[in-house]
RNA sequence: GUGGUAGUAGCUCAGCUGGUUAGAGCAUCAGAUUGUGGAUCUGAGGGUCGCCGGUUCAAAUCCGGUCUACCACCCCA
C-alpha cells in the first residue's frame, strides 16, 4: 500500500459529525450578526502579499502561507479578514451605506507552529463597523461579541470581555513626556509584564524612565487595579491630565450602551490589555475564558488608520473576530457541544417485490420533493435489517411499505420513539405523514 | 524558530526486565432474525506497533534520526 498522506499539519478533516459542528458553530455566528443588522460579505482566500505587509509590516512574512503564483506575483493565504475588509470598503467608500456593518465568516491562515487552539487552518468570526468613529461602534461591536457568545449558552460564568483602550494609553504616556516610538515600546513591555520576571520588567523599562522607573511601575499597579469606569474615572482624576479627563466622557459613553443593553456583568475595564499591534487606535477589548486558563478566545479594537493606511479616504474603523477552534474548545470544557445527530424524518420499509418497491419508492420521492427528509435501503432488504437502519439512522417515523398493507391500498406508519403505529391511505401519504410528524403516534 | 513529552486497530488502551503467529473493550460488518428497531449471543474484517536506519540469533520493546501530535517559549494581525 502506498504510504498515507495525512492532512498538512495544522490542518484539519471534517468528517460528518466534525462538519456538523462547525456548521453549527458558523449558523450561530450568522443569526446572530443578521439579528444585529450586520451584513454578510466575503472576499478572496488568496491576496497580494503586499495587502498584508502593507498594513503589519514585512515581519509578519514569515507567519503567512505565501508563495510565487505561476505569473511570478508574491502572493499569500489571508491570515485575518482585515486588510481585504478596508480595501472592499475602502473602495467603495464614496457609496456604501453609513455605518458600515460587516461580519464575514472566513477560513483563514497562518504559517506557525500549532499548538492547543492555533491551528494553520481555521474560520474565523469577523465582524467590523465602519465609517463611524464615536464609541457606539465599539459597543454595538462589543454587544455583538457577547451575544455571539451566550448564543451558544455561555454565560457570565464562562468568560469575561476586558475592555482597555490604546488612546488612555498613549495620552497617558505621552504626559509623561515620552514620544510615540518610546510609547509604543513601553506599551509592549507592559504587555508581556503579566507573563514575565518583574525583574526583568523593571530593566527594560530603566533606560527610558531612569530613576523614575519605580514611581512608574506604581503608578501601571494602581492603573491595572482599575475594573469599573468608577475608578478609571478616580484614577484619571488623581492624575490630574487634561487629555484623560476628556477622555472619559468616551468611557462613559461606552459604557451606557453596555449598560443599557444589561452587558455590565460580561465586561469590566481591564487596562492591562494592551495588544500586539501598533494599528490599534482606541478602544480594545478581548474576551477570556473565565474559568481554567483563562484564554483568550476573541479579542478586537479601533483601527482608524488602516484604511487611510491602505491608500482610501479616512474612515473610522473598529472590528473583532473570534476563531472556531478556540470556541469549540470553550464549548467542549463548557459542556455545551449539542447533539448534533440530525435524523431522517421518515425511513421508508418496503418488501422487495416489485409492488412494494414501485410504491415505497414513488413514497420516498414525494416526501423528498417536499422537503420531508426521507431514506431507504438501498438495495432490498430483509424486515428486520430496515428497521435497524432506521433506528441507527435516527429517523422519527418509519413508513411500512408492505404486502398486508399494499392489498388494502394503505401503508403503516410507526413512530420510532414512542413504538406506536397508525395507517393511512397511500392517497394521503403526504397529509398523514405531516400530521405524525407534528404529533407522534400513541403507543 | 527553540525546548519537553508522546505515537500499538476507526476510538480508548494493554503488551512485565527484548523471545513463537501483537491483544481487549467500544465501534463497524455478517449471522442467529424473509413483517417490526434499540438488547443478547456467535463470528468476521480491520495493524508492515508513525516512518527510516542501527544494535542483536531475535525489536512494538533498546539506540539514532525523522515525521506527527500535545505542552512550554517566540509570536499572536
Amino acid at each position: 500500500m502506498a504510504s498515507k498522506i495525512q492532512t498538512l499539519p495544522g490542518f484539519r478533516d471534517f468528517p460528518p459529525e466534525a462538519c456538523a459542528l462547525r456548521n453549527f458553530i458558523f449558523r450561530k455566528w450568522r443569526q446572530t450578526a443578521i439579528s444585529f443588522g450586520f451584513s454578510e460579505y466575503d472576499g478572496p482566500v488568496l491576496e497580494p502579499l503586499e495587502l498584508f505587509t502593507e498594513k503589519s509590516g514585512p515581519e509578519i512574512v514569515s507567519q503567512l502561507f505565501n508563495f510565487e503564483d505561476k505569473g511570478g506575483r508574491a502572493v499569500s493565504l489571508r491570515p485575518e479578514l482585515t486588510p481585504t475588509l478596508a480595501r472592499m470598503v475602502g473602495a467603495n467608500a464614496g457609496s456604501v451605506r453609513r455605518p458600515v456593518k460587516w461580519f464575514a465568516i472566513a477560513e483563514c491562515f497562518r504559517f506557525e507552529k500549532q499548538q492547543k487552539g492555533r491551528k494553520r487552518s481555521f474560520y474565523q468570526f469577523n465582524a467590523d463597523v465602519l465609517g463611524e468613529p464615536g464609541p457606539g461602534a465599539d459597543a454595538e461591536l462589543v454587544a455583538l461579541c457577547i451575544q455571539s457568545l451566550r448564543s451558544f449558552g455561555l454565560g457570565p460564568q464562562h468568560f469575561v470581555v476586558r475592555l482597555s483602550d490604546r488612546t488612555l494609553w498613549m495620552e497617558f504616556l505621552f504626559g509623561l513626556g515620552l514620544d510615540e516610538e518610546k510609547a509604543i515600546r513601553v506599551l509592549s513591555i507592559v504587555d508581556k509584564a503579566e507573563r514575565v520576571d518583574p525583574e526583568y520588567t523593571k530593566e527594560q523599562l530603566a533606560p527610558i524612565f531612569g530613576e523614575k522607573t519605580g514611581a512608574f511601575l506604581e503608578e501601571i499597579a494602581r492603573m491595572k487595579a482599575v475594573t469599573n469606569v468608577a475608578e478609571l474615572e478616580a484614577w484619571v482624576a488623581a492624575l490630574g491630565m487634561a487629555k484623560l479627563t476628556e477622555r472619559m466622557a468616551a468611557w462613559k459613553e461606552l459604557f451606557a450602551v453596555i449598560d443599557g443593553m444589561e452587558l455590565s456583568d460580561f465586561c469590566r475595564v481591564d487596562l492591562s490589555i494592551v495588544r500586539g499591534l501598533a494599528y490599534y487606535t482606541g478602544f480594545v477589548f478581548e474576551v477570556f475564558e473565565r474559568s481554567g486558563e483563562g484564554r483568550a478566545i476573541a479579542g478586537g479594537g479601533r483601527y482608524d488608520k488602516l484604511v487611510e493606511k491602505l491608500g482610501y479616504q479616512p474612515m473610522a474603523a473598529s472590528g473583532f473576530a473570534v476563531g472556531d477552534v478556540t470556541l469549540a474548545d470553550l464549548l467542549a470544557t463548557a459542556g455545551l457541544t449539542p447533539n448534533l445527530i440530525e435524523g431522517v424524518d421518515c425511513f421508508v420499509v418496503m418488501g422487495s417485490s416489485e409492488k412494494e418497491r414501485t410504491e415505497g419508492l414513488r413514497a420516498v420521492a414525494t416526501l423528498r420533493s417536499l422537503g420531508i427528509s426521507a431514506d431507504y435501503a438501498i438495495k432490498p432488504t430483509a424486515f428486520g435489517k430496515q428497521f435497524k437502519m432506521a433506528d441507527t439512522l435516527g429517523a422519527r417515523l418509519t413508513l411500512i411499505f408492505g404486502g398486508d398493507e399494499l392489498a388494502r391500498g394503505v401503508f403503516k406508519m410507526r413512530d420510532m420513539a414512542t413504538g406506536g403505529e397508525a395507517e393511512g391511505p397511500i392517497a394521503d401519504l403526504v397529509d398523514g405523514v405531516k400530521m405524525r410528524l407534528a404529533h407522534g403516534i400513541e403507543k
